[in-house]
DNA sequence: CATGAATGAGGCTTCATTCAT
DNA sequence: GATGAATGAAGCCTCATTCAT
């Protein structure tokens, strides 16, 4: 995965002088605020510097290359949100439906902390120039939280909790609204007259999503 | 002041010449191509130029930046999409599930070309550092879209097609299975084991849509 | 926009480096010869960094843009010579001839100092263009030298020392003659038979300034 | 001379259709305005074009280069001010002061009209960059009138007219005030109290040229 | 460890000039 | 004669990266 090079210097004097160990994150939490604001390309990894309280070229010190910049923010972002979720659902037993519950009910709490939508957000704005990075953010989250969907839905399919359709097809339906929802939100500014709440949106979602839109009336079979 | 030196050029082997009437489609198809494979930033003027069959300069006789043509790119494909779907939409009496049901599959044939699809891929990838064209693809199509569809749901509730739900929270539960659908294969080459195909993908997120996910058993009420 | 590619630059061979306290002045010194040869638009950025012994980019490590070399250099030159001379002048007590003279003398050695003539000279060639540039001069020079010698000459008719003219007009009489003899070896390389000595100059313009040109005969009154 | 190449194309049919012949002097008409407003490197071709009512390539029919512009804007307008001014001063036989009082007079009236004015004005400032064009100048201009200048000096000090000066360098004490005059409203806006009045400015330096500045008191010999 | 001066490839844009029509 | 589309050489400026100190 190309990991940056974070080399954890041997502490000499335990003094309150410099933590260097902390340094390679503070340059990913300037990097982070930065890619957010302007966007990969536009910020220079001078403003990185400065922000991290460095100068240009202590970043190359941590990292090898703006580039590694973006895809040690994918790494340390990454793991934690996925493994969260995938924690909450992973050798869940029962109605699927809760699990989908609160698998959203968390990926929409996460995604409602701008600093963690970030990620998202450039991965897709870089997949086209460093498909790398799009790659690597598919297998760290993508290639576990969808199969896990696709088996949720399977298993509660075969339990009887769930209609018979199409399991990976169904994964969209049940992401979509919410990935849009935030989707709409950042790149055009549109929010719904109710403000961001996820909530609202959730249940919306998911009386939608688990009992239909249709009363009886009509296009009825 | 930034005044050019004399310049003393010399000819050396003329091209063709003479067109201009189709000349700035050709310009955007070029560029639209090469942004699509490479993105915007990584295209350069020259880039466009030589796959237009012209010389760099020649592209500012159209376009007055680089920025420009993605503009123009954007206004031009703009237009008829949103015009086809949306006038499909307006004026629509009667089952509101019809209209949705066709508006969604036309927005998925659209989808699947991929010089249409580009297009919204582009103005997200770029949205951040060039809101203004994110800001001009809101107003011509989603502008447009969004409330339309936020009225046929308001319609359908108050006619008793659809339960009563929030409709512009479910404006995204419309279209987002859709869209995440498109965006995984896109972004992240993430396609079903059944291929791409639309229709597949329609059905059932209609079926689910309409008429939700659950059976009777467990979480009834 | 305008985003750069991701570069991948190979390094050559590193020349000298670290300097940096003289570095502003040593541009300005290069930028100075060159615009002297060539004149401003003419001459390169480029080749400002080469005379300098410096790389293109380095400019702007100094400089934020080509203008403000010219805007440096004026401030630079400016401020000392007029100084110098104002200085002479200000609080000037008795014959305002000794002043003037004085002037006239320091004025047409700085003159004779080719870096020095040659800041006005870029600055009338660029007033056009850049009337920024122009205003700065008059500012820091005209601004203080015409009323200092307007008020030389009023205060001398004032005492008696000199004839009732028009002060204003006066002072064109005054550094008339010196600035043409400059302007006509500057620009047309028109120089007097005897040389481009400045003191035979002086003295012939003094005595005719002072004295006149008539002796009694004819256009008596 | 380099003359531009003004084909006089034979009248074919003597309609009141697009007199060719006066096309080149339009075309110098629309330069002049242009490079008054906005010098001469700043001025595209294509600006000239559109302001004589011509397409750019147009503009080569008549002349072979921009450059060739300003060769024959200075061309037709240096022949006749050097020809009214030193025909006037030709062959004069008398009192000097007479000849130069009245080819002051005409030079200032030229320099009043801001279209004469334009072609020293633009000479001096491109002399660097074209030493050709402020060659053809002097030639055309300085090189008659400077020696005509100085003759007549000799002359009057010959014929007791004039006290025993150095008439090359008196030429400067004649011509230098008039010129500072136009000088300093043109590139710097500085302007007497009283306007720009031309006859003022004369009279005033004529008084002091021809009778000093000095009264009695001080200084004396 | 840190610094920041220095580099130089490369992008965008302008505009004098040419030439097919 | 006219036109104006097309060319392409330059120029200015940016910024990722290096390295002497």
């Amino acid at each position: 995965m190309n990991e940056p090079t974070r080399q954890k210097p041997v502490r000499r004097v335990p003094k309150f002088r410099r933590r260097s160990e902390a340094r390679p994150d503070e340059v990913l939490d300037a990097a982070l605020d930065l890619f957010i604001e302007k966007g990969f390309s536009a910020t220079r990894v001078e403003d990185v510097a400065r922000r991290a309280g460095l100068s240009k070229g202590s970043i190359y010190l941590y990292f090898p290359s703006k580039d590694a910049l973006l895809e040690g923010l994918v790494a340390r972002a990454v793991t934690p949100v996925a493994d969260s979720i995938l924690g909450m659902m992973a050798g869940f037993d029962g109605d699927p439906r809760i699990a989908i519950e609160g698998a959203l009910r968390l990926f929409a709490a996460r995604m409602n902390e701008p600093k963690m939508l970030a990620i998202p957000r450039i991965v897709i704005r870089e997949a086209v120039v460093a498909p790398a990075i799009a790659q690597m953010y598919r297998k760290a989250v993508l290639d576990r939280a969808i199969p896990m969907l696709t088996g949720l839905v399977t298993k509660g399919i075969a339990d009887g909790y769930l209609r018979p359709v199409d399991p990976e097809l169904t994964v969209r339906s049940i992401v979509g609204p919410v990935l849009t929802h935030v989707l709409l939100a950042e790149a055009f500014g549109i929010v719904p007259a109710g403000g961001m709440d996820a909530s609202a949106l959730i249940e919306n979602h998911l009386s939608i999503l688990f009992d239909g839109l249709s009363t009886g009336k009509g296009r009825a079979e």
